[in-house]
DNA sequence: AGCTTTCATGGGAGCGCTCCCGCAGTGTTT
DNA sequence: AAACACTGCGGGAGCGCTCCCATGAAAGCT
């Protein structure tokens, strides 16, 4: 085994640059970041030399000085299996990982499932380890949001809580979000609109933000065309497709004549469409049904799926363009985003 | 704009921790690293003195003399959009991070999508950055691995290329797969057993090992049964539903008379499934249909699908085992390591 | 010409940590 | 009694970088 402290001699420091290209360190490091006061001819010694030596600066002896990391943490803080595979975190995903790419900034994956993770992960989700932090994912009760924002690290949510659907402009954090009770506005009016009687709703969970606005959403609309929501028209499920076959049960069970259902997302849709045809229920010619979310198995199921787009992978570039600028120390123009959604009609309603 | 010099106040040092135990630095230093050369008494000294002023060592300050960052990359290396959204990466990732909680590892998520990236990310992909790097999704001529390897930095590959399907042993770099030779023997066996006479299979594609595996399974399975395969049995598709629709065309049109398909992956399946309905020809009735992966859709399609079972989070587990201990500098058992699959039966055949 | 201002530059100090050397104190052996 | 080994501990050195100050040269001013 070599010892510790031997370098590997295949990586080049500053110094050796330095030295190479006959000035100083500070001139090299001038160079590196960019400074303006170097003279073109310096300049283009010192960048012959980081090319000929190939030359790659060490990230940890910079961010022991400048006490910035370049990185910021993705968290995911759910404790289900189910997290990851929905495709709405791998938009997300995708969205903040091609904007990174656009920034000097890299990132750090960090799931706590188990509350001893999270523990863990609270200690070392501090300015000397990140140098932000994004947030999947939250529960109206998730401490973290706050803790993170004592400890003054830029934060910014993808999605919020039921608390700051009111006055966004009042959050204590920053987020970006799509316009959910707009979404299911437009949900429960297609529907109003293609003449069904009976519109019932297959809820999400009453503890996270999208659940209760889509439930909201759907409210506005049926009494914008001064429809009474009898309450047995109300199911909740908690997103799962398993969650959305017991509560469209219900529904068939405390109101048969039901000829619409708007479920608050995808999986729930799903549901929905296996009860009513295993009840003998035509879709959409007895019952239409309309999700959100606008999956990619919204085209594969049969009838397809009618429902709500929302722009996933713009919210993933959006939640890292304020926290880039946070992380900068520029004032962003809003504390928040919020992004629009439309109807992608297809066969079920 | 305070003065980068500034430390943060609330981040007590190594030397503070030191003072308020009324120890050395070094003392602290071997608390924190669990030597066993501290007395008893030192050592509650200073775990109090860490309790009460909150302290977490600095990773930078720690990185920079060890040389080891307590960090591995996960480098997905495809320029596909589909990348994350398929279950099957949702997977991997899912337990790749449940492992890496139980080890001091830090993920880095790193996508290289254009090739610009790439180069970009290959810079820094070296021991001053990362301690392992974890590979998904390559293709054979990826240089990547070979890159790295050079480096010598750990590499552990998810899969692996053609080229290591005949000797495993002789692979240049460690990896975790699958058995897609023995699954696509069982799927095809099961087809044989349930006595269909015209078997056909849509391949994946032959610049990945997988989808050179799964076809071999398929034509070993056949010559085990002595069923010669009439080469019109066997289309190409790219593992997207897209390509396994052209696929599935192809082969009816070529052999009309087909009565089981094994699709390489299951949205190719999904596609065929979807050509073989709009034929107007009955699942598993008319033609038995069976995939690989297993996925989530397997059981949402109509007919379910019949699917190979591969443990995909397993697999992520696997990696993270191998790298760890290559990180460590033990040595594993094996520079590799293969999972099993097994059959899930389901309506389509 | 003599003065000030500007600019490019070199290099010291120090970020927070680990490694290692040397010292003192205790115990063991001859 | 002397010689030695071992254990626990303190603190110097140094990892590679950025920041900043001092310096000298060039340019601009009266």
């Amino acid at each position: 085994m070599v010892s510790q402290r031997q370098r590997s001699p295949g990586r080049p420091t500053l110094e050796e640059v330095a030295a190479a290209a006959g000035v100083g360190r500070g001139t090299v490091s001038r160079v590196v970041n960019g400074s303006p006061q170097v003279s073109p001819a310096a300049k283009e010694a010192v960048e012959r030399a980081i090319a000929d030596l190939g030359y790659v600066p060490n990230r940890a002896a910079r961010a022991l000085v400048t006490q910035r990391t370049d990185s910021v943490a993705l968290v995911v803080s759910e404790s289900e299996d189910r997290v990851f595979g929905q495709p709405f975190f791998a938009g997300i995903i995708r969205g903040i990982s091609s904007s990174l790419a656009e920034t000097p900034l890299q990132l750090w994956l960090a799931m706590a499932q188990s509350s001893a993770e999270r523990v863990r992960l609270n200690l070392h989700l501090t300015r000397q380890h990140v140098d932000g932090v994004l947030l999947l994912s939250l529960h109206d009760d998730d401490p973290l949001p706050a803790l993170l924002a004592d400890r003054d690290l830029p934060v910014v949510l993808g999605g919020r809580t039921a608390s700051m659907l009111g006055t966004p402009e009042a959050a204590p954090v920053s987020f970006v979000d799509v316009d959910n009770v707009g979404g299911a506005r437009l949900a429960t009016t297609h529907l109003v609109a293609a003449n069904r009687r009976r519109i019932a709703t297959i809820a999400g969970p009453q503890d996270m933000g999208a659940g209760v606005a889509r439930l909201a959403g759907y409210r506005d609309a049926m009494a914008a065309e001064s429809r009474t929501v009898d309450p047995r028209l109300i199911a909740y499920g908690d997103f799962t497709e398993d969650s959305g076959i017991v509560a469209m049960r219900h529904l068939l069970a405390a109101r048969p004549d039901i000829d619409a259902v708007f479920a608050a997302n995808d999986p729930m849709a799903l549901g929905a469409l296996r009860v009513l045809r295993d009840s003998g229920l035509r879709v959409p010619e007895d019952v239409a049904v309309v999700g959100f979310d606008d999956s990619v198995i919204a085209s594969q199921t049969q009838p397809t799926l009618t429902s709500v787009h929302q722009p996933i992978e713009e919210m993933g570039r959006a939640m890292v363009r304020l926290l880039y600028d946070k992380i900068r120390g520029i004032q962003p123009d809003a504390p928040y985003i919020i992004l629009g959604t439309h109807l992608v009609e297809r066969d079920s309603g």
